[in-house]
DNA sequence: AATGCATTTATCCAAATGGATAAACGAAAA
DNA sequence: TTTTCGTTTATCCATTTGGATAAATGCATT
């Protein structure tokens, strides 16, 4: 039998990544074992993981890092971008870098999952998701903070402070909901369709700052 | 050996509860055994599950009505008595109703939990969760739901409800996120200690759907 | 004191789990 | 063609998993 191109060669490890981002967002990690990662992939067994990326957590770690590093990358990208026009000028501004950096600009045939995937560490593997990250991946984030707290100087920075948690809170909770909406093929989902709709969560996480 | 009285006849399988909540909340009902909340419950081994609730996910189901009835129950006791004096009047107020019936008013040693646990499951056993509801325990939220349509006669229903969906994540992420703060012994915090920060919650998801 | 019954305890089990390893495979280089 | 080496495959393993069951325990009633 020939061997399929599709997941020949080095595609595998990323092939593997892909399908089990998919897997661990509508499960979790601790609901999905490593043999139903291998068979989602369409491998013939579970040794793959092991030879690949040596256990099943360290494959999640390198998930975590992957996509906390391109995350981070189109943050600062993004930010390098308004600064060099003297932007962002306004909250809304940053709040849309914010949500628009956190969705995949390529994403799979079954939809994003990377932000379930993260919100679902962060609350049943924190000290797993936190280890892995070790605060690198996360310099984008803490610049648009900075920028607000530029755009906010009247605010008591303890308000602002807390309204930025409120505001990370919310970012996880809004875009986790999305990605499991979209990720439902069975309807129509057409306000999380609507090109529109990221930028109006954008507005809606720059009330929670400026109200 | 006398029998621990605080485990007692009746009060082991709310003991269990109790514990299983703690454990469920911190990593996920799947990275839970039925060994380790036994072991918590002081039980010497897990046969007390199958014996008080037949089976692991059995427990969960029960956790899950439980929780959603005696939150349904405080939100329509203060959604009523706010109708009997006329109100909510603001967004603000039903916003209040809405984060302050939320939080367990008598909450274990360990902290709260339940929204954790919610939130953990509608993003790894959503189907679980959903079965597990039926649709029911829902009433308080969607009063809330009306009251804030009530109170926005003049917003377009497609943007108000876009917003409520908005709120909806955010309540959830913020909540879970608060949780999770207050749960770490290791340190204080006091924005999540202070008394007025879930006012200021409220006035956050106010603002996400009144700007 | 003797009985009844709800509960807890001590085991047992089949299945599933993550991981390990040697053999097989196949494309590319020699 | 033969060799090399990265990759895949077929098994094996110890441990853990959720669940089942019979025996033991202890309180309440009589």
């Amino acid at each position: 039998m020939a061997r399929d191109p599709s997941t020949a060669h080095s595609e595998a490890p990323a092939h593997i990544k892909a399908v089990a981002l998919k897997l661990f967002a509508e499960r979790g990690v601790n609901g999905v074992t490593v043999r139903q990662i291998a068979e989602a992939a369409g491998q013939k067994n579970h040794a793959a993981l092991t030879y690949h990326f040596g256990s099943k957590e360290a494959l999640i770690r390198e998930m975590i890092v992957d996509g906390a590093r391109a995350i981070d990358a189109r943050r600062n990208a993004a930010l390098d971008r308004a600064n060099a026009t003297g932007g962002p000028r306004t909250v809304s501004e940053v709040m849309a870098i914010l949500v628009e950096t956190s969705v995949d600009p390529d994403p799979p045939a079954w939809g994003e999952c990377y932000n379930r995937f993260v919100v679902g560490l962060q609350l049943s593997n924190r000290a797993l998701f936190m280890d892995a990250l070790a605060g690198r991946w996360n310099s984008g984030y803490q610049r648009c903070l900075d920028e607000v707290r530029r755009l906010m100087p009247h605010m008591p920075a303890d308000i602002l402070n807390q309204r930025l948690v409120f505001m990370g809170g919310a970012i996880g909770g809004i875009l986790a909901g999305r990605e499991t909406e979209l990720a439902d093929r069975s309807r129509d989902h057409p306000m999380w369709s609507d090109a529109q709709t990221l930028d109006r969560v954008a507005q809606a996480l720059a009330a929670i700052i400026e109200s």
